[in-house]
DNA sequence: CAGGGTCTTGCAAGCGCTTGCAGTAAGACG
DNA sequence: CGTCTTACTGCAAGCGCTTGCAAGACCCTG
């Protein structure tokens, strides 16, 4: 790339950026007209032979419009936040794939923020992104509770729930069917012939985990299976704690279930690894299923049955929703996206 | 969380934020008084009295500053922007969370945003950044190549390229000693007692391949072992990738290895499942490593041998630098992080 | 009591951009 | 030839904030 702009140099040698006044006066003419001929929308105002000489000044100097000043009159910034959970999780990635798929095209790109799953960061993040003048937000990372701070927040400026749900809010959720996703898991576990299963359940405050939970519970009813009370639910949905209740699991029922349904894949291997400490197997002596459908779930074996989550059509989806809002559109709807079930080797028929 | 604050709205209702004239009004003092009392640095020029009955009436109208506005005049946007190549690959998280942990301390949000691991999207993103007058740039995605667009940014914005490294660049580089790294696996390799090895190479345009190969090279040849010369290298370093060079090198070796140092850790896992399909055992018959000491890496069977990457360290230091350019230091240095070999049970002695 | 500080506060300019409005020139029309 | 459009351009205000400067009030010196 070569590069044969002019410079501007202050005394330092230190660059300047080109304004629209130092195209301005460049070309001897007026700040209004360069940036008119410079916008798309309105370039036909101006003549095509000034135009073509403005675009060729501006491009001499390295003129960048500054977006920051041209919010303050437009009042877009042209930037939608994205406010995850945590990074490290890995099936942000498609959700956030799906998200910039959208939005680029318009320009816009997203912002990504962290909470540490605690709420309190939550607010700091939505106060501070207010204060940014974000055009939306959405919120991948709500915690049960969380409702109040995101509807007042969305007096302000557009929000969106993604993935993680949230009941009663008034804004717009996306997010993929939970509670059939438990059944599916349930009526698996039923169709394979076991009679005896458990669930490691994920926390309580983030709402996917209650709702597989009710799916679940509901299509073992329904089939007339048992299932062994829950013993404790885990603090965080990681491997370390679906390793801390998978021991608990076998420390503390007299029955061993044949099949376990752990809330989410990082929780499943974690288990999987417990259970064969303990020297059983897997498949032959415990099933177990996991959700989400990570990647790394086809790597292990045997493969890990799961259920997919449709991360990139969440993100995109929630993308579509946000800029709608923003857009000015009044009854913009929720959004509920399909599980699909990933039988695989990791559970199999009762002997 | 109650919500007491007086909102100021317009006939339809629609919330406007306050702003600083909105307190000042409020209070009929000037604005400039409340833009003092405000800021932490300059409150102390503000009479005790006036400040408190300024914050509490910029608390009871729910004022927020505008950080755009604010940057106009200040020229600092508070924040900071991470060019990545891929969301997707989890080595990326730590180096987040090290460069968020340091910048957010002063109250600066990193942006991340994505190149797809194309020069071309790094270009535009680079403009586009410039546009909005990020304080800093992190590029954690540079490729072979990307100097010169780097150092034309540098001469308007701190840059600084972290995690892969960037030859002939005038940016200070903050990285680990991936020479070192694949030394180390070479001496493992040659401490095991193995003669013939062999690589899986990683793209050469992500140069911290090349560095792997070149340390790993010369510990083989210092220490006199064979090294099967390389087919071809990998397009992206995936688990696919691997998966496919391991089976041309067992295809078009007349030799079999008894240790193959794959890149990283993903293509390296690529490998295993292709060692086994074709029947052979790890460690026994083929000794396997990979490169990054991936989360993953610790729950496959048999665990993988790797070289620790100091992520979370690399990230932060990259911040660190970042910002002392920002604020204006002169003779910034690269910096350089120690690689620590990781032995699990994937690479064993030569029966 | 004059002269000199020290505190507080306000004024006004300006950051880089957009935009309503008015002004000019040139062509169109009767 | 006068009047109306039409096409283009500039003026000036203003988005919400910061900041140099000056002014006023007050207190302290000698």
């Amino acid at each position: 790339m070569t590069d044969t702009t002019d410079r501007l140099e202050d005394s330092f040698g230190v660059v300047r950026r080109a304004t629209l006044a130092d195209v301005a006066r460049d070309l001897k003419i007026s700040p209004s007209t360069v940036s008119r001929a410079l916008d798309p929308n309105r370039s036909t105002m101006v003549n095509k032979a000034t135009r073509e000489k403005i675009i060729e000044s501006a491009e001499r100097l390295g003129y960048r419009p500054d977006i920051q000043a041209r919010s303050l009159m437009t009042g877009r910034t042209q930037t939608i936040v994205v406010i995850a959970a945590d990074l490290g999780n890995r099936w942000l990635t498609p959700i956030l794939h799906g998200v910039a798929s959208r939005v680029s095209v318009e320009g816009i790109v997203p912002i990504i923020a962290e909470t540490n799953d605690d709420s309190r960061v939550l607010d700091d993040l939505i106060d501070h992104m207010l204060s940014r003048r974000v055009d939306a937000m959405i919120v991948v990372g709500a915690r049960r509770g969380d409702g109040p701070s995101i509807e007042r927040a969305a007096r302000m400026v557009p929000m969106v729930v993604a993935a993680r749900p949230l009941q009663d809010v008034s804004v717009p959720v996306v997010t993929h069917d939970d509670r059939r996703g438990g059944e599916m898991i349930g009526q698996h576990f039923a169709d394979l012939g076991h009679r005896v299963v458990a669930q490691l359940l994920g926390p309580g405050a983030v709402l996917n985990f209650p709702l597989r939970n009710e799916g679940f519970t509901s299509a073992i009813e329904s089939a007339g299976l048992r299932q062994l009370p829950a013993i404790d639910e885990a603090l965080r949905p990681t491997y370390d704690e679906g390793a801390r209740l998978m021991h608990r699991l076998l420390d503390v029922s007299s029955d061993v279930p044949t099949a376990v349904f752990a809330h989410n894949d990082p929780m499943a291997i974690g288990a999987m690894s417990v259970i064969r400490e303990r020297g059983l197997r897997i498949p032959e002596d415990i099933s177990i299923a996991g959700y989400n459908d990570m990647p790394l779930t086809s790597l292990i074996n045997p493969g890990l049955t799961t259920v997919r989550y449709p991360g990139w059509e969440v993100g995109h989806a929630a993308a579509e929703v946000a800029l709608r809002l923003f857009a000015g559109e009044e009854a913009v709807e929720s959004v509920s996206l399909n599980p699909v079930l990933k039988p695989r080797g990791s559970t199999a028929p009762l002997p």
